[in-house]
DNA sequence: ATAAACTTTGCAACCCGGTTGCAGGAACAT
DNA sequence: ATGTTCCTGCAACCGGGTTGCAAAGTTTAT
């Protein structure tokens, strides 16, 4: 297992520290994605700052993904292994309002948007909000 | 202009009160969607608290709809006439990473999305990030 | 092996958008 | 006129996010 993580880490040029595989970790175990105060929780004592700039620099080596689900704090999620985090790459987000889970729906593409000329597109976020499977019974 | 103000608002049930005409007047000229922080700086002197909740009840009346473009603040834009907020009345946002403007693009439904088993759809929204018209000379 | 250079971490402080409690004032009904 | 309800303004608070800085750890050059 350990052995993977770091695998995953220099695959994406990420020094492998300790707090890095910590966290990567998390990421890993984890089925739906993760808030900072939430990932913060998960451990006994440990420093938000440092949390938030390892969250930084796995995402702009893009291991992670952020979701912004409205729910204020921002969420994040592992990138599958090839991507790159293009527009064609992403999916659609789901985001419970009954248990405030955030799902990659990473089957289900982001449609193409025709826009108005002269707008560039760069990326898109596309959060679907309702009921979970999970809070559906 | 006035009379037309104060119609809107007791279309959607809202009592004219001075305030709630100064930030309908505001929001009818605005051609992009405002922030509450960017509401606050047009008037001289303004209490955020009070605009807080003008939007608040706007947003729960359906008069204006909120957009989370993920910049970190909410913003604000009228509905059409029509409309009731339910997932067919929505449309495309646009948020320009160069002047930070957010557009309703009203012409753009937001697509529909065949969710997984169980999951229950309320509501969507998609924001297309980059470059706007403005902005791409 | 030692020193210099660079990176990562921990702590504290800060920023800012959003939100709430409360008291005074305006509008409305009786 | 009196009581009730709604709206407003002020102040304080909350929480997520972000930054400066110095200590600790790691890498590179001598
Ligand atoms: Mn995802
Ligand atoms: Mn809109
Ligand atoms: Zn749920
Ligand atoms: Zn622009």
């Amino acid at each position: 297992m350990k052995e993977n993580i770091d695998k995953q880490l220099q695959a994406r040029n990420i020094k492998p520290t300790t707090m890095r595989q910590l966290v990567l970790q998390v990421l890993t175990v984890q089925k739906t994605a993760i808030s900072l105060p939430e990932l913060e929780n998960k451990f006994e004592k440990a420093d938000k700052a440092t949390l938030y700039r390892t969250l930084k620099t796995f995402e702009e080596n893009k291991l992670i993904h952020s979701i912004d689900d409205g729910t204020g704090s921002v969420k994040y999620a592992l990138c599958r292994e090839a991507c790159e985090c293009h527009p064609e790459d992403l999916h659609v987000h789901f985001s419970c309002t009954v248990c405030g889970q955030t799902y990659c729906l990473t089957d289900i593409p982001v449609p193409k948007i025709h826009l108005p000329a002269q707008f560039q597109l760069e990326s898109v976020n596309m959060v679907v909000k309702g009921i979970c499977s999970n809070c559906d019974k």
